[in-house]
DNA sequence: AGATAGATTCAGGATATCCTCGACTTTCAG
DNA sequence: CTGAAAGTCGAGGATATCCTGAATCTATCT
């Protein structure tokens, strides 16, 4: 599931040379990406960040609610940290960085599948500083990190939405919005909406639609 | 040249199926990229933007002096209008982004080849756009358009200053930059912070920084 | 089970900033 | 001259930012 054909044409060279690997469907944005999964319900789902319609990460939620025995493996040329930190937030199952050799995205497909997680050898050190950080395997356990709520309003912050419309769209209290709002700015150490912005669109939160 | 092992089996697999296109070469970063380039005198060199050691368009400024026969194309993700520009100045004859399909790659390497240049649809659109507002480089073109004033009072607001940090950075009161903001948001037909952030980042205006 | 911690929800009030409408002056082109 | 656009301010209502406080819920730890 990738918005670049030539990327995808790589990702269909590399594993065409191994012929227990097959692509089944292919998806330009994230919600193609769910429609084919849950019809084709494929053995393992290669998922890219940046896509448009639906993110990459959101889209990524969703089948593991209802399609939680999918995998989902992340390929992405992103490797900020703060990606790392909401890939394994939304649920996903490993992360290849597109700088990655074709034999380590093969390895992680074939690991993913076998049920065991995979991170590329560049972000997997910062991984393992997270897990020691967090102790448990807590979806949540950092005060820095954003949670499901506070991405959901800060997803709509950034889309240019005001606290009275987020409000609407969520079915919540303006105050309520108000609070996340705050909370958001004050875990991040940003205070504006233009630098609230720029980190959604840093973090693959919204694109630049 | 492109630090993606993924990417770099894409172009090659969409290479391989034209016999007239044959890869002569490979290099990860710019600095090898120039090496191979004296060493193997291609027809036509494809280079990525980002590329670690040195810059893609800084290396292909340097062939430009030693191989001016070598037509470079530039091969990227990146659609702002900051690098449409830098391109042009780099020497650069072609500029293709990996949204586009294969086959406008093949096209893309023919014409440039033949000594024509090339550039994606989509990129052309933009340079025109911008061509056509600013033509003449007269400070006050198209009533559509941001003069300088606006231009420089939204890279500020898309940088995240307040309208009195904003008044202060360019001596001017504070009553005449909220002016300036209205202005801009009239006439892009914008009326967030986060819009007018959005969009100075994909005119170039600002980077995500 | 009780305690602890985080997430989510809502509120009042204070201050700052933004957004919109209107107005004045200057400059420049037709 | 006349009109259009840029640049400069003002006022008022809307919104956002920042502070404190708190109830409910869930999950985990002791």
């Amino acid at each position: 599931m990738d918005d670049h054909p030539v990327v995808r044409e790589g990702v269909r060279s590399c594993l065409s040379r191994h012929e227990h690997l097959e692509i089944v469907g292919e998806a330009i944005g994230g919600i193609e990406a769910l429609e084919k999964a849950q019809e084709l319900l494929p053995d393992i789902v290669l998922m890219d960040i940046n896509l448009p319609e639906l993110n990459g990460l959101e889209a990524t939620r969703m089948p593991r609610r209802n399609l939680p025995q999918v995998p989902v493996l992340i390929l992405t040329v992103h490797n900020r940290n703060e990606y790392v930190l909401q890939i394994r937030r939304s649920g996903a199952d490993g992360y290849v960085l597109k700088e990655a050799s074709p034999e380590e995205l093969i390895q992680a497909i074939e690991m993913v599948d076998a049920n065991k997680s995979f991170f590329s050898s560049k972000v997997i050190q910062f991984v393992l500083d997270e897990y020691t950080d967090t102790a448990g395997q807590t979806p949540s356990a950092r005060g820095t990190e954003l949670s499901q709520r506070e991405r959901d309003v800060l997803t709509r912050i950034a889309q240019g939405l005001s606290n009275k419309q987020i409000a609407s769209a969520l079915g919540l209290g303006v105050r309520t919005v108000e609070t996340h709002r705050e909370r958001i700015m004050r875990k991040l150490g940003l205070h504006t909406v233009a630098e609230l912005t720029k980190f959604a669109i840093r973090t693959g939160l919204i694109d630049l639609g």
